[in-house]
RNA sequence: GGAGUCGUCGCAUAGUUGGUCUAGUGCGCCACAUUGGAAAUGUGGUAUACCGGCAACGGUAUCAAGGGUUCGAAUCCCUUCGACUCCGCCA
């Protein structure tokens, strides 16, 4: 959600954002309902005004019958007016959550994907003197997984890691959540099943209708509740309706907590492996800044992930998602992609995002500004900090031998007991 | 799941026979005074959002949230959410 004065005094800034984020252009509906709610609520307030002198003057007054049938007159008028301007406010409300974050100017300008620019490549693709083999029959040699047990049992979508991938799932994880730690993130376990108006805060989905989240999220069936899909959405709403201490920021975190997404849009993609799938687990790095730090904290969270995968000794690159590609709420995205030998291709592990206040506003998440007093909305930025078991796919396949089995990354192997591989015949 | 208590301005509290409560008090916080400096003390101030206004300022709303009764609701009624205490059940 922008701010509605700076919708009403940078209208074309936001039709522009409108246009190349691909969203439809509610502007000037959104300015001629404005102005009809502050015409609604002038009128209404001073009616009221009126009514409450005459309410303040009943008790003392020796003849009270005329005050209090004035009163009811001005109540039926106000009635009417009141009425409208709750279906203006409604629609308001509507059409703000239709409109856009605007982008930053950096971002590159583009309809899809297909604008998106490399920023940095890092890491060279290991040269296989053997024909590399895709994650599927890595983990089929070593018994890491169960596809058809699980199929059966649980339908599509779904995975079972086993043994020693199992353990260096585990360790992955605890890998990232200790190294963001030690970077002074504050550790939160968070839940999966949440509120709908926990996602709505989010700002992911347009409108104020939450039916349209029906594609992606999974709804508990005779409940108010729903799966969340990144813990993300919980951190951002944990401080929804607060008043922050500038002193406290900015506030770090590393979220981990199972997903679940429907993924109801991909039918047909990523079927086999681990790529995509319905229930998956994730560490998330998320921020809560000053504005004029978000810059600096996407830096720094970008940075973040990007040593993470030097530290898990993949090649990657990171990529500035365009305008069209970066989503609703966004002022810039950045995904940093992992080097993928079976496909020869570079694929998503992670998405950094500076989000602006779009989400405080609609959490309400606020902060006391030293100096000045005054009460401003915080900055929020979200990155991946490593999504399971999509990463492993890339560990694995990137650190294979011709017999099957994976070398572990330096990183991991004290989380491994001191074992440099897995799998294989050993 | 059953029974009960309860949600007030940062914190703690007063206020529940509806009307000087546009919410009192204490603590905290800010400013000023006093002081060599501090403590203590004194005085004043201390919410958020929105509407109108160049501004000073005025107005409206908010006593968990929403709705209702009433000329008028923190106070009465209904619904929802949340907290706590017992009981039951259970990893």
């Amino acid at each position: 959600m922008l701010d509605i004065k700076f919708i009403r005094e940078n209208p074309d800034i936001v039709r522009n954002a409108c246009r190349v984020k691909n969203f439809p252009d509610v502007v000037d509906e959104l300015l001629m309902t404005d102005a009809r709610v502050r015409e609604l609520k002038t009128i209404t307030q001073t009616m009221t005004a009126e009514k409450n002198k005459i309410s303040r003057e009943i008790p003392s007054a020796t003849d009270k019958a005329p005050l209090i049938q004035r009163s009811k007159e001005i109540s039926d008028e106000i009635a009417n007016d009141m009425a409208e301007l709750a279906t203006a406010e409604e629609k308001l409300n509507d059409l703000m959550h239709r409109v856009p974050q605007i982008p930053a100017a950096s971002a590159p300008i583009g309809a899809d994907d297909t604008a998106n620019t490399v920023v940095k490549t890092v890491g060279t693709p290991r040269k296989f003197d053997f024909t590399p083999r895709p994650q599927w029959d890595l983990l089929d040699m070593n018994n890491w997984w169960m596809p058809e047990k699980i199929a059966n049992t649980c339908g599509t979508r779904v995975y079972a890691l086993c043994g020693e991938l199992a353990e260096l799932e585990l360790a992955v994880q605890t890998y990232v959540i200790q190294k963001l730690i030690g970077k002074g993130f504050k550790y939160i376990d968070c839940p999966s099943i949440t509120k709908p108006q926990t996602i709505f805060n989010a700002g992911h989905f347009i409108g104020s209708d939450m039916s349209v989240m029906n594609n992606d999220v999974f709804m508990l069936t005779d409940t108010d509740r729903c799966l969340a899909g990144t813990s993300e959405i919980i951190m951002n709403s944990l401080f929804a309706g607060e008043i922050l201490p500038e002193s406290e920021l900015p506030l770090k975190f590393a979220g981990f907590s199972p997903c679940f997404r429907r993924e109801a849009g991909a039918a047909g993609r990523d079927t086999r492996g681990l790529v995509r799938v319905h229930q998956f687990k994730k560490v998330e790095q998320f921020i809560f800044c000053r504005p004029e730090d978000s810059d600096e904290m996407h830096e720094l969270l970008l940075n973040n992930l990007c040593e993470i995968m030097v530290d898990l000794e993949l090649p990657y690159r990171v990529i500035a998602n365009s305008t069209g590609d970066m989503g609703f709420n966004k002022v810039k995205m950045n995904d940093v992609e992992a080097w993928i030998p079976s496909e020869g291709t570079y694929r998503e592990l992670g998405s950094c995002s500076s989000i602006g206040t779009f989400q405080a506003r609609r959490t309400n998440t606020r902060f006391r500004e030293n100096g000045t007093n005054e009460v401003k909305f915080v900055a929020t930025l979200n990155n991946t900090g490593i999504a399971l078991p999509r990463a492993l796919v890339p560990i694995i396949e990137n650190h294979q031998n011709p017999d099957g089995s994976v070398n572990i990354p330096k990183c991991l192997q004290p989380l491994m007991g001191g074992r440099t591989k897995i799998g294989g015949s050993h």
